[in-house]
DNA sequence: TTGTAGGCGTTATCAG
DNA sequence: CTGATAACGCCTACAA
């Protein structure tokens, strides 16, 4: 239906091959009938078949992504980062859910190693250790992002979840408090359990003592937070500060606790992780620590660019900082 | 690399047409050998090349987005919407932006019209009605999501700014405010024109009268709420209540109001448009208005498998409603 | 019921 | 410098 190579080998009077010459700008062929090829896919507005030019062993100018969830806007900023950066190739995304269930983790990585993308950046949760390493033999370029493997023959790009945890809980240490809460994520997140260790590290390191009744699991999700508040409202010892393993969680936190009728905070500090959105316009706004998931998608992506086009890159293992954003949610007791 | 279908056709002592019966389903394969052959493909775990399959003339089962900006949480909805949706249909995404743009609008389009994917939704702002209508020589459907056209001949969908523009003013008019101002997005937003208009409109079929001076045009960013408000602020006849165009914006109106003594919503009422998330967690929560974003993604998709599979769509203009959510930032004066 | 052969649009190889 | 020609993996008449 659309104009193809030969069409404009006939308009020109030579053959596809001459056409495919120029287009790929290789030698071979005399600047003259170059100019007038160049001149005639102009006027005939014709643009190679990337699906053939797939299918010929060429690039497909495609990367594939596989995010469990684009409701979740830890997902959405990660794309964000890996569009940018692939825009700058001209390259195009290819994305997918998997819903965070496994037959669909398998089912998407399984696509995308047939051929139809050039290099792949996963999130997945499920697939073991020996799947993805297998994944190495389908010859096709991929990039782990946020998993929880050390093998040191994976590309793997993550945030430092310890140092995020271990930042938070010092912050609120520094400000003179001794009694820290921590509310942490859903019992499988491995990003909660580092935050978590991070916590216990920093007090340790403090010498703060540990104690379990100041561990409240949430859910990630702000009514869990409200909860775990709820919860650690009827300790006898109440905490005078809490380390929220996401902001979310936080901000059904600083409910709660107003809805006690506690200030923050005067009454109460309360520290978050991540920083999204809501974080700078809720009342007062909630200081958290940042995480760089846009440049994590940025930095797997170069990565997956440099492994397509045979470059080494520097490191297997990239580890992201993160930073404290002060803001009015905590104060020196 | 991967194993093809001559693999599986030699290994199950069948030529590769027999193959792909068995792949499509077709009549004219024994039973017997059809068991075989899919034991084989399981047993080598073979997947057909969608490239491949999509240059014999197949489905590719890939879809084509076009989004001005993934930053914007208005598009990350959209995207939602339809790749829930695709993924009904075991369609993957393939999505780009345009960063508005008007080259690279042509140049996606171009790229996805060459038989890289099945089907496309484009959200784009600068090409003319002549090259979309023109669109349809390339015999690949295609539906357009918050587009300014009117045309019959082609698939759209949007939301009712006009109503949410009025539905907003009414609000506001039904609380017994009479000096209601407008805050506007860039000049160059039709959303943001249409709801001026439906704020026009609801003033008049309310007898209520308009004032130039209650218009004041923003960026749809908080920032331009805040000096938009504080210009409103130097009128003489100040206004008791404002509609700004979006959530940003009212957002913005919220600390300009804040900052210069007001209370809200006791000395000014404040409704937004599109519902972000902050405008929960703000303070006061915000009264917006709610657009169906996901679900314009969802019914552009549906559309697109309509079409796709040749069935003829409902309709060909969809304008989905929006909805009032009353929340503390509009008091009755 | 199965096999043969040609084509989809591109690239690559190898002569001319 | 240019032109045939054979892949790439799959689909689909048509023939056996």
């Amino acid at each position: 239906m659309p104009v193809t190579i030969s069409d404009i080998a006939k308009a020109a009077n030579v053959t596809k091959a001459t056409v495919s010459y120029v287009i790929n700008n290789k030698p071979g062929v005399s600047e003259e009938t170059r100019q007038k090829i160049l001149k005639i896919m102009k006027e005939m507005n014709y643009h190679p078949s990337t699906v053939a030019r797939g299918l010929a062993g060429k690039s497909t100018e495609m990367l594939g992504l596989i995010i469990p969830d684009i409701s979740d806007h830890f997902y959405v900023q990660v794309v964000r980062g890996v569009e940018e950066t692939a825009n700058l190739y001209n390259f195009t995304l290819n994305l997918c859910t998997t819903h965070a269930l496994p037959e669909k983790e398998r089912e998407m990585v399984d696509l995308f190693t047939t051929g139809r993308v050039d290099g792949i950046i996963l999130m997945t949760y499920f697939l073991d250790l020996d799947y993805i390493v297998n994944l190495k033999k389908r010859k096709i370029p991929f990039v782990l992002i946020d998993s929880t493997f050390e093998d040191k023959s994976i590309y793997t790009v993550n945030v430092d979840n310890f140092e995020a945890g271990y930042k938070a809980t010092e912050h609120l240490i520094r400000l003179g408090h001794k009694r820290i809460a921590f509310v942490g994520g859903p019992q499988s997140s491995n990003d909660s359990l580092l935050r978590f260790r991070g916590y216990r590290q920093a007090l340790q390191d403090h010498g703060l003592s540990y104690s379990e009744d100041l561990v409240c699991q949430g859910d990630f999700k702000r009514e869990g937070g409200y909860q775990a508040f709820l919860t650690l409202q009827r300790l006898q010892n109440k905490p005078t500060a809490v380390f929220a393993a996401n902001d979310q969680m936080a901000i059904g936190i600083l409910s709660a606790a107003r809805s006690v009728g506690l200030q923050v905070p005067q009454d109460l500090s309360i520290i978050g992780c991540d920083d999204i959105e809501a974080s700078s316009v809720v009342e007062p706004p909630l200081s958290t620590i940042k995480q760089p998931i846009e440049e994590m998608g940025k930095r797997a992506t170069e990565i997956i660019f440099q492994l397509i086009y045979k470059e080494k890159p520097a490191q297997r293992r990239v580890v992201l900082k993160t930073s404290l954003v002060e803001r009015s949610s905590c104060q020196a007791l």
